[in-house]
DNA sequence: GTATAAAATTGGCTCGGCCAATGGGCCGGG
DNA sequence: CCCGGCCCATTGGCCGAGCCAATTTTATAC
């Protein structure tokens, strides 16, 4: 068996180098060497069993992990295609981060207020056509909705700003706020479900969002900045308001 | 052994629902509702594989899962034990993300500005006396070593940030951006290995780092983001400067 | 050409087993 | 009583062969 000291770009691991994960990171390497795109097929663990004289279940690990890694994905039956999801996999792992008690509403929130008009105005600077559609879709959706139940479906409203992120083309964002907006949706719609506050705040809040849209639309970066501010504020406010349902402060 | 007694439901599996995904997330459920905390062990694998009757290998796979997602660890010889490094998984989620290039210097850049001198607001606010401590620590390395190098080295400068994202005491921050300053770490020590930059920028440099450091002993939040503000702004100059190739600098 | 059936390929999981690392217990010497 | 060394049961790492089901490919009939 070599075990050829290849230098590798990430791995922090001081912890004990097994094999799977030898085998994963000459395969990443692999992968990075022959440029595979997206969606070409690596040769089948049978195959790489032998090229690297291991077994076939450890082959399956160290693939495995590339799939965790959200490198490749594994077809049953089929085989194991590249597909770079690292920007999915940064958000699962903030997900996780926050629902399994690490983080506060409180921490959530203090993140939130400094970037989310950043992301506006980011979004009204960079937003192609295809992200104002999409935008745009939202925004009717939620003003819909808002006729009939007099209050913000966080599903929707989380959308939006899942949307916006998108919509800078900093794929940093994008990945990192995609991930606490799914935490955002989990926990407001658990107090969405339990409670029905009476929303003087709703229409404030359809109307500040139909503002960051429109400034978005019209690539008016300040304005969505400032719209997206009294947005924050509200949320601020309202979070105040409610309390802590959600105890997950340590 | 029979695979019949789990029948799952023709609900659309756009995660084909493995035998070890399910076996982990039974364990994760296990470790919350035992209240398992960290440094407890669970169950030795061949124990478990009798338990939820299949098969250790699918067992040990499981747990892998769980050490992946940060929530174990395994030790050869010894057995798997809780210990939540779920923060560690979002900073190495992160960094793979922008090392493996789906991230410019210019996103990440965009990300700092914006967030840096709330971090060191934050910090001023809620840093301990060991925080203190381990800043002035680093703050004394940095001006020494600058002594000698004439330059800031990029180590102490990221590990600088990074105690100060732990300083804030808000887990998400220092999660995320320690990640971001491990890439940081990497890009800037490539570059600060290729080319010795005259810098007629680092004094002042290092005059700011102080400055940080001075306003959040103090706890002058606003004076901190204040000079943490001069810093970005000097980055972002010393980023233009230096052009593409790997053109970001403290 | 197209639909259908058979064969080959591939990952999921099992079974049984060997190895090295670990840790607890036992024993002898201080 | 404590300490150091030794032994051995336990535990995870990895193996090799093998069966199954999902999938792909090939051959075949229409």
């Amino acid at each position: 068996m070599k075990t050829s000291s290849q230098v590798k770009l990430p791995s922090i691991d001081l912890d004990h180098q097994t094999f799977p994960r030898r085998i994963a990171d000459r395969l990443e390497q692999m992968i990075i060497e022959q440029d595979l795109q997206p969606g070409s097929r690596l040769p089948s663990e049978r195959d790489l069993a032998q090229r690297f004289e291991v077994n076939r279940a450890t082959v399956s690990d160290a693939i495995n992990l590339l799939a965790q890694r959200g490198l490749v994905r594994k077809k049953l039956g089929s085989g194991a295609y590249v597909d770079k999801r690292q920007g999915a996999v940064v958000a699962e792992s903030i997900e996780r981060f926050c629902v399994s008690g690490n983080c506060s509403h409180e921490d959530l929130l203090a993140l939130r207020e400094v970037n989310e008009p950043e992301i506006a105005a980011l979004a009204a600077r960079h937003a192609t056509r295809d992200d104002l559609k999409r935008l745009a879709g939202l925004i009717e959706q939620i003003e819909k909705a808002a006729e009939d139940a007099n209050d913000v479906d966080p599903e929707l409203d989380a959308k939006f700003h899942e949307a916006l992120g998108v919509a800078t083309h900093n794929d940093l964002f994008a990945a990192i706020f995609t991930g606490l907006h799914k935490v955002l949706r989990v926990w407001l719609t658990r107090q969405y479900e339990t409670r029905r506050p009476a929303s003087g705040r709703t229409s404030e809040s359809i109307r500040l969002h139909r503002a960051i849209y429109e400034a978005v639309a019209v690539g008016d970066a300040a304005d969505a900045r400032r719209a997206m501010d009294g947005h924050m504020t509200l949320v601020r406010e309202t979070s105040h308001l409610e309390k802590e349902p959600t105890g997950v402060d340590e």
